[in-house]
DNA sequence: TCTATTTTTTCGAGCCTCGAAAAAACACTG
DNA sequence: CAGTGTTTTTTCGAGGCTCGAAAAAATAGA
């Protein structure tokens, strides 16, 4: 059922709303703070002297950005770096990486591995992160005091409680609860998040003012993922991470594909499907495991070369991703689109079919103001989304909490 | 931006909190209220005795359901029925109608026309629409004093804001604002909602165990509508109502839509395509204006009857609400399905084939917990949803206001 | 009639936000 | 270089809101 608003949440809220502020627009003054949340000076004035007080938010040097002004000068207001630090667990096809993030966003620590994901037992998967995890939290060099959270991203299904990885096409292993392994082992509160939702989370962060309310993210990679942002918020399912563009049904009776059902966008357009296409082997031909980059990239050079059947590959890719859309945009309405992932450098052989495809459907109403842009490297993205993540929830759990835990943590720190 | 609390905000909240858990409950007691919103019971008693000065609770009898508890009895809260009225108005293919409704739901008036939507000019069409409406506001019979709020149903697309019908299959014409028109023209708050969206309201109201945070509501009529309910609010598309499953796409290029494209949903599975494929008239017929809810009943005697075009047109409805359903569970995980409208009666007929489809989909996996109601009359729902979504638009907009407007609303009636 | 029990109201305390005024910190001016 | 104007930030009292505890109300059972 839906809950009264006590009294104590009020300042909860405001607190998260002045850190939010702060997070997303840099170096505010209390006083552009005070304009964008709509709460009077002496309200902000009040939260951001509780918030410097406990070392949350630092000030900035007052001669910051040339004062031309006349009057007193807006003191700027930052997050401390060393109020809290999280970490990102990426686990992609056969790698896995790891990153310690202070409050303020900065890489402080990396560490990256290359393992072999597709064959690993499920005890050795689960020991390679929480080793990684060790190594970094007991870092001597590290001199961040406590890591408050950590974000995993994984590539495949997640639920919708962000606790476990319940299917993924890097592992043949299911339901693993990353979260509650991670959380038992260190104590750190943990999620567990798809690799495509936290790349829709950096493009917010990235470009706030392109990837807004209503965004699409899509992975074209050997699967094909996708993150979607509506009103504002992350989609998930009712019980999944959901979003599963990829295994929307293009063509009944279809292509084979990896996920053992035929006709799926995937069947078409992942990379594995562009080059079984390309190979000409056949649609009941069984998915390769893996498509180097490298070879994707000889693939796409070919088809710019001469019209022949690496070509035609990416024509059907295009089509299939096309007419999903399509579909996609006839529940939800027409949308920017990123396409992220190797093939999205190929995006100028998908592109053509992509349109006609489009045209032909719903969506095609508003086709040429659908808007495309590409971005080839998805890792840096799904890391980046991560943090942003894990430091959101800091954020809004750990430093506006409920009046107890506030008032200790207030002590504890002054 | 999002904005902060003010302090004015929380009583507004707790008293929208108060008024939709009487809504919700029947006749809940303050204690009741309290536990259900997590206020404290003073709070509850001193909003409670705020709506009653104000004239929008009223006090139930205290001997209501058998007193066989020891102490004080407990006294049952109720929505003053005078408080308030509200009025809905659905457009659907040759026919519409009008009710009043009182604050506590019940019908106090109705009138219904038949039109020719199909063929009469954008003028005829609205006129007929604020004739209606000035005849029940000005029936002298009706001893309502005021209504205070319109809701509009139109088979179609309406814009996000809830403004405009941008599109109908009932009618040739495009883009009317219906919501502004009657605001201008009575002066009365309105919104133009579609017809599947208030179904899905309705569904809601009806049997919140069944219905409640996740749920598809699906018209099987002359064409294909959906109203889907996603983690308890109505979902809609950025820049419409959306939802068009019916236009998602089963058969890149394949049968003729009413829309124009090809391969849609509908082309297939609306009572135009079931119709045309029992005919044997081919997948590039023109679609029939009108096919009468007393010829599909017909249609599907038939087909219970024998194995012929008619089966197989049942069949192919099946299949393509299948596959459709199928990448819509891609999308946002399997949930409960009520198939409304006059071939929700022949959903014997469907749903063999349907289950088949979906299980070849990613929806496949949960493909028998998948639950399916049919509901064969669409018109009461629609009108129900319509009632119930303004009610609750009094409830939260009128009598929770700012401060301002609550002081003088209070002061007018004590 | 008295007592136990449960619901509802009353009342003072504690917060929170707000507006107005004061204080602070600078640029400009002569 | 002191004085003035301007803008930002803080201070302070007022007004509201919710809460917990206690009181009042309303009934069943003894």
């Amino acid at each position: 059922m839906s809950v009264g608003i006590r009294h104590d949440d009020l300042r909860r809220r405001n607190r998260a709303m002045v850190i939010a502020a702060v997070r997303r627009d840099g170096q505010p003054s209390r006083t552009e703070i005070a304009a964008t949340t709509g709460l009077s000076h002496s309200t902000i004035s009040a939260i951001s002297a509780d918030l410097i007080g406990e070392g949350i938010l630092t000030e900035g040097k007052p001669n910051e950005a040339g004062s031309l002004k006349r009057g007193r000068p807006q003191v700027g207001l930052g997050l401390n770096p060393e109020a809290a630090a999280v970490m990102t667990v990426v686990l992609s096809l056969n790698f896995l990486s790891v990153a310690v993030i202070d409050y303020a966003g900065q890489v402080v620590a990396e560490e990256q591995r290359r393992l072999d994901t597709l064959t690993m037992s499920r005890e050795a998967l689960i020991g390679e992160c929480t080793a990684i995890v060790r190594r970094r939290i007991e870092d001597p060099d590290l001199d961040i005091r406590s890591v408050a959270r950590i974000a995993l991203a994984i590539q495949g299904i997640t639920d919708t409680k962000a606790r476990a990885m319940l299917w993924s096409p890097i592992t043949p292993q299911t339901d693993i609860a990353f979260a509650d392994i991670l959380e038992a082992e260190f104590g750190i509160p943990a999620t567990m998040e798809n690799d495509c939702n936290m790349m829709a989370v950096a493009l917010r962060w990235r470009d706030p003012q392109r990837y807004r309310d209503d965004f699409i993210a899509i992975l074209l990679s050997h699967g094909i993922g996708m993150g979607l942002v509506l009103k504002g918020e992350l989609f998930t399912g009712t019980h999944s991470s959901g979003g599963e563009f990829g295994h929307m049904i293009h063509r009944p009776g279809g292509a084979l594909c990896r996920c053992g059902r035929r006709g799926c966008v995937e069947a078409y357009a992942g990379n594995y499907a562009i080059w079984r296409n390309a190979r000409q082997l056949g649609e009941d031909a069984e998915p390769v495991a893996d498509v180097s980059d490298a070879q994707m990239r000889t693939l796409a050079a070919t088809a710019r070369e001469k019209d022949g059947p690496e070509r035609e590959a990416y024509r059907k890719a295009g089509e299939a991703l096309g007419y999903g859309l399509g579909s996609l945009f006839a529940l939800i309405d027409p949308a920017p689109v990123a396409m992220v992932g190797v093939s999205a450098a190929a995006f100028d052989l998908i592109e053509p079919a992509l349109r006609e495809a489009i045209a032909q459907t719903a969506g095609g109403q508003h086709s040429e103001s659908i808007s495309f842009d590409t971005e080839p490297n998805e890792l840096p993205l799904i890391r980046e989304g991560c943090a942003m993540r894990a430091l959101t929830f800091v954020d809004q759990e750990i430093f506006a909490p409920g009046v107890q835990a506030r008032g200790s943590a207030g002590k504890s720190v002054a």
